[in-house]
Order: C-alpha cells, then sequence, then structure tokens
DNA sequence: TTTATTTTTCAGTACATATTGAAAGTTCGG
DNA sequence: CCGAACTTTCAATATGTACTGAAAAATAAA
C-alpha cells in the first residue's frame, strides 16, 4: 500500500473512532495528521491536508493542546507556529484517560453518591438506592484503578494485568 | 431529596453521559428509566415517563435489547410486551465493554496491523509505522486485558487490579 | 506608530443524527 | 377469517453540533 493511501485510511479511520467516543471527528483527524507526520505541521499545512477551514483547524489545534496530545512547536527565524503530536502511544492513552476520567467519570461519582442517599420506602425507591449504590461502587472502584495506573504506569499495568489474567 | 426528583436527575445524567460516550440520548435515558424501576415497563410506560414518540420508543428498547441490557417480559394473560433492566450493574459493565470492543476496538486492531506494514523508506514512511506499531501494540494489549477480564469477571478484576496497583 | 503577518473569534450556515407519527405489518383471540 | 391490539418501519422533519470564512484581535517587524 502506498504510504499517502495508508495515511489517508488511518486519518479516516482515526476520525471514526474518535466520534464514535464523543472526540469530534476533525479533533480526531488532525490528531490523526499529525500523529503520522515526521515534521510538524503550520495550521495552513492541517488545512490543506484535511481540506478544513482555518476556523475549525485553529480550535482544533487548540483544543489539543488542551488535552495536551499536541505541542506548540516554534521554528527558528519563523512566525507561524507549528504542531507536533506526542508520539508516545502510552503518554497518548494516558494523556486521553486522564481528560475524560475528569471531565465525565468524577462528576459522575459525586452524582451517584448524593443519589444513593435518596429517602423513601417504597420499592421503587429501593430499587433506586440499591441501583444507584452499585453504580457508584462500580464507578469508583474503575476510577481508583485508574488513578493509580495513571500514576504509575500504564504500560506497565497492562503487562502486569495480562499476566495477572493468564 | 424527592425519588422523583431524584430518577429525573438520574436519567439526566445517564443520558449525558451516554451521549459523550456515543450513545444516543434516547437509548441511555430508557436504559437509566428501566434501571431505577422496580417493575417491568411497557413501551407507553415509557413513552409517558421520558415524553418521547412511539417510534423511538421501540427503536431504543430494541438496540438496549441488542447489547442485552434489557430483556422481554410477558406478563401472565396480557398481550402487551413489558422491559426490564439487567439490574446487576457488573453484567451491564460487561455487555457495555463486550460491545464497544467488538465494534470499534477489533477493527481498529486489524487495520493497524495492516497499516504498520506499509512500505517506503523516507521519514514519513518511518515514522508513519512507528506510529501505527506502536498503537498496534498498545491496543492489542488492551483488548488482551479486556477480553480475559470479560471472560473471568469484572468485579473480581477490578478488585485484583486495586490490589496490584497499591 | 504604522504596517504586515498570524491567530482567534463568532454569527451564520451546513451537516449529520435523532425523533416523530402515521401507515404498514404482525399477532392473536374469537 | 376478521378485527382488534400491539409492534415495527420509514419518510419527513426537527434538533443539536460542527464548520466556515470574514472580520477583529493580537503580535511582531519596520
Amino acid at each position: 500500500m502506498e504510504l499517502h493511501t495508508a495515511k489517508e485510511q488511518f486519518i479516516q479511520a482515526w476520525g471514526g473512532f474518535g466520534s464514535q467516543w464523543g472526540i469530534n471527528r476533525s479533533m480526531a483527524q488532525v490528531h490523526a495528521l499529525l500523529l503520522v507526520s515526521a515534521e510538524p505541521l503550520s495550521t495552513d499545512d492541517v488545512m490543506e491536508q484535511l481540506n478544513i477551514s482555518r476556523g475549525n483547524a485553529n480550535m482544533n489545534l487548540r483544543a489539543l493542546i488542551d488535552w495536551t496530545l499536541v505541542r506548540r512547536v516554534l521554528k527558528q527565524g519563523e512566525r507561524m507556529e507549528y504542531f507536533e503530536a506526542e508520539k508516545d502511544v502510552w503518554k497518548v492513552a494516558t494523556a486521553i484517560a486522564r481528560e475524560r476520567k475528569k471531565r465525565e467519570l468524577e462528576p459522575m461519582i459525586m452524582l451517584l453518591n448524593d443519589l444513593k442517599r435518596t429517602e423513601g420506602n417504597s420499592a421503587d425507591a429501593k430499587a433506586f438506592r440499591k441501583t444507584t449504590a452499585d453504580l457508584h461502587d462500580l464507578t469508583s472502584r474503575l476510577d481508583a484503578v485508574l488513578e493509580r495506573s495513571l500514576k504509575s504506569d500504564v504500560q506497565w499495568f497492562l503487562k502486569a494485568a495480562s499476566t495477572l489474567l493468564r
């Protein structure tokens, strides 16, 4: 397969993958493009290669910087900014997991912690408490495992877990 | 907090949570509603409690059945179908993880396995191979851990992992 | 300070996805 | 076999989210 075609396929697939996970398509595509580029790219490069507008490119590059998945790079004697992706995929995984944990998992845990204390003696009230308490337990455990594996090392954790489960 | 309000909050939150994860809002809300109901509900109950149309209710109930998150229940001497959610949250987590692994993770691993073999000697080609190979490694490991923990037991796995990481 | 270059913003618009609801289809008792 | 009860489908429509591009803001050189 030709490199250009392979890149194209990767960018499309990563975009689709991202959008199934609540990350917008363009953001995932910009990320993919930077991941497979040997050199840092400018906003114009990104616009051109993905056929997207300046506004879109700018917005998503900034979002990727927020997620710590992309860095600004300044070239000697050039005014224009360039961008490069974090290439260490373990770091990438860590950054994504950390961000989503913070934005989504943690608020849910807080809410469940409140809801599991809802009062009432009806069958419905009991069912409600049971479900929310169980969910709270599950999500808290997941959070704890994530927290610890992020603090140590995702790579190490996945290897260790493989062994554990053999 | 009153039960009705608490349910409302849970349904809204679960809906929002779902849509951040690529599961449509109504499907997540129907799931939430069934999770916190002590008794099975009919399509009409769902329509009424969530203010959604018959088509929408029907479509999402069927989708939830596909995911094995909801079961049809037939009541003695009644023709109408009722629905109840799987209440064991560990089973819920397993069903969701299995479904997404199959639909999203596995195809990505297959693609990466192809792409990491792309030929060429340019810097770009090398960067491309490196990135796709690394991603293939990461996703494969994740897949293996998921596969094994799903086959054993999510609950057990999370407990064991907590210990492992202490 | 003025001018040139680059980045950011944002109102308007396009696009994708979800939802409706009525019609068609199915199932079942009589 | 008929008609009533219930479920499913799907074309039309609504809704939410993403994207554009031109204008404003920021930055840096002259």
